[in-house]
DNA sequence: ACTATAGAAGATAAATTTATCCTTTTAATG
DNA sequence: CATTAAAAGGATAAATTTATCTTCTATAGT
């Protein structure tokens, strides 16, 4: 479904939310420890979401990554944009460039309700709304 | 979602089934040109789906790829995990290997109630009806 | 039998994704 | 102000996926 540097960024994200109220701040290194993802590869996916104003960074000792206000309005649609560009979410299931409603490939429609459920999710709610939603149980990210 | 490969072998056997009641031989040749599909890539994809006995073919002058009774009662669940596995189907959304109703991922019940209707349709109608459902109207493969 | 056609199989190449390393820049702290 | 920590950026490498080409094998038709 998503890539592994998608998978790698919504992850981050969700766990730069889920700490002391979305606004602590973590460095790639226990990042990648805590996620058990490759550090290099991590680093360049924060960067990369940084550079959009997906999450924020500061440089030097202590620093690290962290969400500001603005960040924790995102959604877990925008960040996954941020990474894979909006193909995955909106291309034709079979990779058709001439399927729609009105000339639907023999999934379309299948493909459109399955995704509409998961997407309504990831576009409607921020990362602020969707991680405390689930912060009634420990996160499993 | 699904990878090229995926894409090119449903597109190709659902081609297939929509020729002659599903009877029809064709050749690599005509299937990546009807399908706009790179030739020698789709040869691949179909050999191996062949192989599986997902699909039937038959070699020299006037040979090609056919759906014989049983391959028409494969479903699509069957051709794409012939070429991708299931891994796409059964991993969680996150790549988290640790991931069930149990120990959820922060997307998971999302994920799976997405996957649910798409995949209920794969799985569970043949190749044969899948595409007789579909044939009021003229296939967009 | 001979020839032409078309899939099977194997090898190779191109492109993309994933992963790692190295150098530079920024910032905190003694 | 020197040192150190950590992100930023660039380059490179490994792995996987996609694409192509060549040779081999089976089969139909003459």
């Amino acid at each position: 479904m998503f890539t592994k540097a998608g998978q790698y960024g919504l992850r981050a994200v969700i766990l730069l939310a889920s700490t002391e109220n979305g606004r602590g701040i973590m460095g790639v290194s226990e990042i990648s420890k805590t996620l058990d993802i490759p550090k290099y590869f991590l680093a360049k996916v924060l960067q990369q979401l940084a550079r959009q104003d997906i999450i924020s960074s500061v440089r030097g000792p202590g620093g690290g990554f962290y969400l500001n206000d603005i960040n924790r309005s995102k959604t877990l649609y925008d960040v996954i944009v941020a990474i894979e560009g909006d193909k995955g979410f909106e291309q034709c299931i079979l990779g058709k460039s001439d399927c729609s409603n009105e000339v639907p490939c023999p999934l379309h429609f299948q493909a459109v309700a399955s995704r509409e459920g998961l997407f309504y999710q990831m576009k409607n709610a921020s990362i602020e709304q969707f991680v405390h939603g689930k912060q009634f149980s420990p996160l499993n990210v």
